[in-house]
DNA sequence: TATTGTTATACTCTATAACTATA
DNA sequence: TATAGTTATAGAGTATAACAATA
């Protein structure tokens, strides 16, 4: 957990503006907004662990550079839908070639199979984080994968 | 990457100090200290990815509260060298077990054997990271493990 | 003069609370 | 009245730069 959050540290740190063409947080979001088509804000709120408030600022940002668009829910008006644009496809792929390699490098102690474990196992936890369980019931989960 | 950072927010947002014992970041820094004994700031600074302003604020919240001693390095009196107290170990301690059972929960997804394997990779990504490479060639690396 | 650590200050990021519109 | 999103403001966190002590 401390060589996560430390690892997490190290690989924000040198994802810099320049590097990978766009602010982390934004590429979290479009990472996150491509294989949840049309997420609502609070959904992506919940996932990006991101405050309402900030997650405003911060879709305000991706809106401006025409990555994403905003729109009502027909069928709950109070709801926005947020879509990936095709800009904003582009520069998602863009920003996660400059990212691999950057992974490359600072994963360079893994060798390519256990990179693709990592990788693997870390999909599998945020996944299973993803869902917050029905209610309750945690006990019986976690015993076999 | 993009998983991992995500996956790190998440952590970092529910190891709240009433759950820990204290901050994330100062259990990051104990956690260090302990497997680097009589660190100098400087090192921790890198290894922690802080500021060496922000890693002093830091280093005087931990030996206010006890959990570590600066003592000037005899060698080079400019050094600070930091060590644990028995106090900052008892205090890890506790930190730890509670960091346990939070990574249970957050892993829950994950079997025990998976929880392993994981632990294992980031230990080895980050001690390679941690060791800057004595000067270029790089492209040879990472090839195979 | 260069380096280690510290302090002072400014900036960015994040969170709390009040507000608007829809339900 | 409750919910989704927005805005305004304050607080925490982080970085930039000047400083003191030692090499």
């Amino acid at each position: 957990m401390v060589l996560l959050m430390r690892l997490a540290k190290i690989l924000y740190r040198r994802s810099s503006e320049e590097r990978i063409g766009m602010r982390a947080r934004q590429l979290v979001a479009l990472s996150y907004l491509r294989d949840h088509r049309d997420a609502a804000q609070q959904q992506l709120s919940e996932a990006l662990c991101v405050d309402a408030n900030n997650l405003v600022l911060l879709l305000n940002e991706l809106e401006e550079a025409g990555h994403v668009r905003r729109r009502r829910d027909p069928a709950d008006r109070r709801r926005h839908r947020v879509e990936l644009t095709a800009g904003g496809r582009r520069a998602l792929a863009r920003a996660e070639r400059a990212q691999a390699e950057l992974e490359r490098e600072i994963l360079a102690g893994l060798s390519q199979h256990e990179r693709a474990s990592l990788r693997e196992l870390l999909a599998c936890a945020v996944s299973a984080a993803e869902e917050p369980e029905p209610a309750g019931e945690r006990e019986i989960a976690s015993v076999h994968a």
